[in-house]
Formats: C-alpha cells, sequence, structure tokens
DNA sequence: GTAATAGTGTCTATGAGACAATATCCG
DNA sequence: CGGATATTGTCTCATAGACACTATTAC
C-alpha cells in the first residue's frame, strides 16, 4: 500500500495492450517482466499510466507499444477490448484500466524492449492453463482478448493481420487453426476463403517450402465484413459457453 | 468550464446508460433532459460520476439507473459497451465515460424520474437521423449500443430480455423486427425458434388479442449463447460495414 | 519415378427461405 | 359462417463438410 499523508488518492487510469502474433504455429502473446514492485518479477501485459490529462487512451497505447516493445506502432490497429476496474484489481490502489486488443504479423525473434526489463513472446495455452501466472487481473484481460480474436476470426478480415504483406491461403489457414484452436480441412477452406469477394486479392505466386507444390500468393482484399461469416465449429454444442 | 483557482483538474470518470425497450413495436432509448450547464435543457443518456474512488463503474451505473429511472436494478443486466475519451468531449473539463448496455422489457408508459428533470422513451430512429439532438458524444453512443445490440441478437438469447417473463414466438419476432429493422416471415422464424434447444421453455397458452387464434407461452430458456445463429439478413451485400 | 503440398470436382446432408395448407380462436 | 392469427408441411436452392482426384514442384 501506498503512505497515506495526504488526501485519498484519486482513481488512476491505465491501459494494458493483448498483442497477439502467430509463432511456431501457435497463438502468443507479448508479455514483459515486471521491473517494479507490485508483481515485480512477474509476467505482466505491456502497459502503463496516462502520462497526463490530455492524453487519450489510444494515444497512451500507442505510446506504450513503441516505449516496452518497440513495435511499429503504424501498422498495428489498436482496438478497445474492455475496462477493467475492479476496486481491488492493483494493490497501490484504485486503477481503471482499458485494455486494447491488437493482431500483429510473424516479427523479428527477440522483440527488443527499451523500457520494460524483458519483453517477449508466450504461447497463449500456457497463460490459459494457468502454467504462466500473470501479474494483477492480466490472465482474464488475455483470456477476453483471445475470445475477441476468436469471434472476430468469424466476421472479419481480421485473420490477414496477423500474416504479412503477402501470404498463401494455407498461411491464412494456419491462423484459423491456430486461434481457433482446431484443424480445418484444407480443400474446403481453401473454396471458402476463395469464394469470399474481396477478402484475399491476388499478388503472384512464389515457391514456398523446399517441398510441395508452391502456392499462389495473395494480399489482404479491401472487405473487412464476411458475409457470410466463417464458421467456427462448435464444440460444445450445449448450454453456455465456457470461457478458459 | 470550472474555475481554475486550484491545480490542473484530475480524470473524472462517469458512467453512462443505454436502456434499450421496445414501445409501440418500435426500438426506444431512455433519455433524460439535463437539468444543469452543459448542454442544459438537451437530451442526453442516464449516467453520472463515480461518486467515491471506491465504488466501481458498475455499481455506479446501477446506483443511476435507480436514481434517475427508478428501474428494477435486479433484473437489468448491464453489459459493458465501450470508453468514451475523446478529451473534448466534455466542455468541463477531461471526463472518461464508460457506457453500459441493457434491455428492458414493456414497462409502464411514464418513467418516474427522481433524480433527472424528465426522463422517457425516445424511438432510436429520431436519434440515428440526426432529429433528436444529444448531448455531448451521446449519440455515437446510442449508435455504438443499438449496433451491439442487433448483434447480440445473432448470437445469443438477449431477445428474451426485451420480453416480460412470458411471451409468445410472435412478441419474439416481433423483437428481432423491431431491433434488426426488418420484417422477418413469421413461419420460419417460428420454426427456427422452435429448432434451437434451449432457447424458449413451454409457459401454457393464453389468448393474447381479441382475434385471432390464441398462442402459446413460453419463457426464457436455459441456453444464452444461440448455436447455430439467428441470422441477420444483410442489406449491404458488399464492403464495409456502414455504421453511419 | 516418389514425396509433398496446392488446388479442383463431386456427392450428401442440412438448413434457409418461399409459400401452401391447416388449426383455433372471436364475432 | 368469415376474419384473423397461430402452427405445420413441403418444396427448392445454397452451402458446409467429407473426401476422391488432379496439378506442380523438389528430389
Amino acid at each position: 500500500m501506498i503512505d497515506d499523508q495526504w488526501e485519498p488518492p484519486p482513481i488512476l487510469l491505465a491501459v494494458d495492450l493483448v498483442i497477439l502474433t502467430l509463432r511456431e504455429s501457435r497463438l502468443q502473446v507479448l508479455l514483459v517482466e515486471r521491473g517494479i514492485d507490485p508483481y515485480q518479477g512477474a509476467q505482466a501485459l505491456p502497459g502503463g499510466f496516462l502520462q497526463h490529462t490530455g492524453e487519450s487512451l489510444i494515444a497512451a497505447a500507442h505510446r506504450e507499444l513503441a516505449e516496452e516493445a518497440d513495435l511499429d506502432v503504424e501498422t498495428l490497429r489498436l482496438e478497445q477490448l474492455g475496462v477493467y476496474d475492479d476496486p481491488d484489481r492493483d494493490p497501490r490502489g484504485r486503477v481503471v484500466s482499458v485494455a486494447f486488443l491488437a493482431i500483429a504479423p510473424r516479427l523479428p525473434e527477440p522483440i527488443a524492449g527499451t523500457d520494460a526489463a524483458d519483453a517477449g513472446w508466450q504461447p497463449v495455452g500456457r497463460v490459459l492453463s494457468g502454467e504462466l501466472d500473470l501479474a494483477f487481473d492480466h490472465r482474464r484481460i488475455v483470456t477476453d482478448g483471445i475470445e475477441r480474436a476468436r469471434a472476430k476470426l468469424e466476421h472479419s478480415a481480421l485473420a490477414t493481420a496477423f500474416c504479412g504483406p503477402t501470404f498463401t491461403i494455407t498461411d491464412l489457414q494456419d491462423v484459423y487453426e491456430a486461434v481457433w484452436g482446431i484443424p480445418l480441412d484444407p480443400r474446403n477452406f481453401y473454396r471458402k476463403i476463395k469464394k469470399t469477394d474481396g477478402f484475399i486479392v491476388s499478388a503472384g505466386s512464389a515457391r514456398k517450402a523446399a517441398t510441395g507444390r508452391p502456392a499462389r500468393l495473395f494480399r489482404a482484399g479491401p472487405r473487412e465484413v464476411l458475409y457470410p461469416p466463417m464458421i467456427r465449429p462448435v464444440d460444445s454444442p450445449n448450454g453456455k459457453e465456457s470461457v478458459q
């Protein structure tokens, strides 16, 4: 707790960032090791406090993203994920945090953190299973972010954000399989994608692996809303949804 | 503006409430007439500032709901809609507002406001069209709330929240038609609803109107997530979504 | 040639949408 | 009975999913 030599502390506003990417065919989340006291040494989402009254939340999110993860701010679209305001979520006092979600394409191996003690990718499975313990309520925030990403893959062209500027349809399928956590039939996936006008546009062809027939390359198309949506096979066909 | 006899004012946290209901077969939103200075006399969403540091956002939302609209807090489920934090959104200074969305069943005609100068329902069409001008950025918040409600009708059993404890399938159809703003075929709607296990459960039958065959009555079932989803016919089959 | 991946064709079951037909009330 | 609404039946078309098959590369 903080020393109480003066007035009750005000409510502090913070931002937390859930940055997801695909590495080694697995969905991974960007985490930093906390360098200061509450939860020092624990893994946490990148983020921090608003620096001044006039700073907008999205500006703070972009600033933290640049500071802590050295990510290209321009290419990442941040989407508001939710507000986390349990009065007890931060031992330092009342901290209301606004979480943002972003999807990143595959990046050079180590994220060169300039600010945080250490920044790196972790498979989301280790977070969801509880194997990896996160500071504050960040496990819940990650859980919510993943569920949001899964849902957005159904109705939007978000999946292309996981890929580089050009990609194959198989690359795209890897995204869906990793985020949804289920296998898909390559043949049906291929036709479904190509039948959705504007989802992807041709970008030549190239040889990918050292084996097999080379795949055509595509770029993200103009369409952002998918109609009809991609269908996520249901594993629990009854009752309420079970997150985590 | 506020007088500046002391330190730069802190960031203030507020809640705004989008309460939707069905009246006269139209989607309507609860608005209050502002009694104090910024936008005095204009229509606005019910809401207000957090009263003390320890108050949670959801508690503040419920409190405002009770104060300004005299609504039964227990039956309404508030869902976080989003954060609105444009630094210029409130002339008094930096006010960050968290919006909540709730769906209310048909209620006794006049909402007896205890706090606000006046509270009442307005058809959302008048807000969306700009015919009715709202204070602050509340028109955007209402727009976002409606879009959220439309989307949730597809994938959740939210529609039953618009109805009373028991309702007919035609009542449910009225909800979908009003919120989506399109007509649906009664025969196909009927079968689709009954085929979705757990959406509704039987609750006897009763005569509704003075004419026609009496309909069976139902209650909301245990299912909250609809799989497969209800399908909202698409009016704009191409390109990006236009929220306006 | 074989191995491996990319891409196409085809069949089937299911479900959405159109709409005829029947049921059950009021007067 | 006729008018009105509720409920069921049936037909057609589109599509998801299963899966056989062909195409194109590396070796």
